[in-house]
DNA sequence: ACACTGACCTGCGAGC
DNA sequence: TGCTCGCAGGTCAGTG
């Protein structure tokens, strides 16, 4: 379950293994991991080169001479690259091939994937409703507490809300709240300035945290594990069974349709 | 406008 | 052993 910090890691990774190289020719194997005619994807992209690589939320965005090349890897999408002579597993959905017998190819056993081109002057501040990276200043004790005191979903739900800030999935949001000591279910409205404080200082802390032990993971990148970063490295409550501070035993409660890992003694 | 639910997918583990 | 069922989760369309 890629969020930002693995795919922070992956864009970072893949920026040392495949800048710059051409693609020659693409192969689609499931069509629907790409948004638009299939055609039309790779009529535009054949020919141009991976020149810069960036990531907004959890989007990868590939910088081609002429176009933005998204990527959405949603629960299982990975990046592999190998020679094509390789064999290609079954669940391998699209193909970038590049001189040398290269290849980047993309790995999604679920298909939940999604790929889609964009003109290079597209404004990507509000592409797919999304709201502002974590370490953006705009994202701050005041911003958090203005929207949480009109809303009454959980906590939860709101740092799982894109629009919101970008780039937190379950996993992670679990583990900002635990930082935090505030219970995944507790309604935003009832937060306190300093709990606002709070989410915006843990969130960048788990974040960050979570990119440095990533980045480690580039050292030991070898392609048959495919470029990915480490997630659940260090993970305090999230599928734990018993607190590591306190030792109380950890509940687990669905919360928007998520289960969420929080311990009853620790968050208030 | 906001909040909630189901669909999209496949693999895996629990229960019978 | 082999089957069915439910769950995992990010995003978006559809509904209330």
């Amino acid at each position: 379950m890629p969020e930002l910090p693995e795919v922070e890691t992956v864009v970072r990774t893949l920026e040392k293994q495949i800048k710059d190289q051409e693609i020659i020719d693409i192969i689609v194997r499931y069509p629907k991991m790409i948004d638009g005619s299939v055609y039309d994807f790779k009529k535009r992209l054949i020919g141009q080169h991976f020149r810069a690589f960036h990531r907004r939320g959890k989007y990868i965005i590939f910088e081609m001479d002429d176009f933005l090349l998204i990527s959405h890897l949603r629960m299982e999408g990975k990046y592999f690259i190998q020679d094509s002579r390789e064999p290609m597993s079954h669940h391998v959905h699209v193909v970038f091939q590049f001189h040398q017998n290269k290849q980047l190819r993309y790995h999604d056993t679920r298909k939940f994937g999604r790929m889609e081109i964009m003109e290079k002057n597209a404004d990507l501040s509000m592409f797919h409703n999304l709201g502002m990276e974590p370490f953006d200043e705009t994202f701050n004790e005041h911003y958090v507490y203005e929207i949480c005191k009109n809303k009454r979903v959980p906590l939860k739900t709101l740092l799982l809300n894109q629009s919101f800030v970008a780039g937190i999935g379950n996993i992670y949001a679990d583990e900002i709240l635990f930082a935090c000591r505030l219970r995944p279910g507790k309604s935003c409205q009832r937060i306190s300035h300093k709990d606002a404080a709070n989410i915006v200082f843990y969130t960048r802390e788990v974040l960050s945290q979570a990119i440095l032990a990533g980045g480690t993971t580039i050292r030991s990148y070898t392609s048959s594990l495919g470029v990915t970063g480490l997630f659940q490295l260090d993970c305090k409550v999230h599928t734990k069974k018993i607190c590591q501070s306190c030792h109380h035993e950890i509940k687990v409660k669905r919360i928007g349709g998520r289960s969420s890992y929080y311990c009853p003694n620790c968050q208030k």
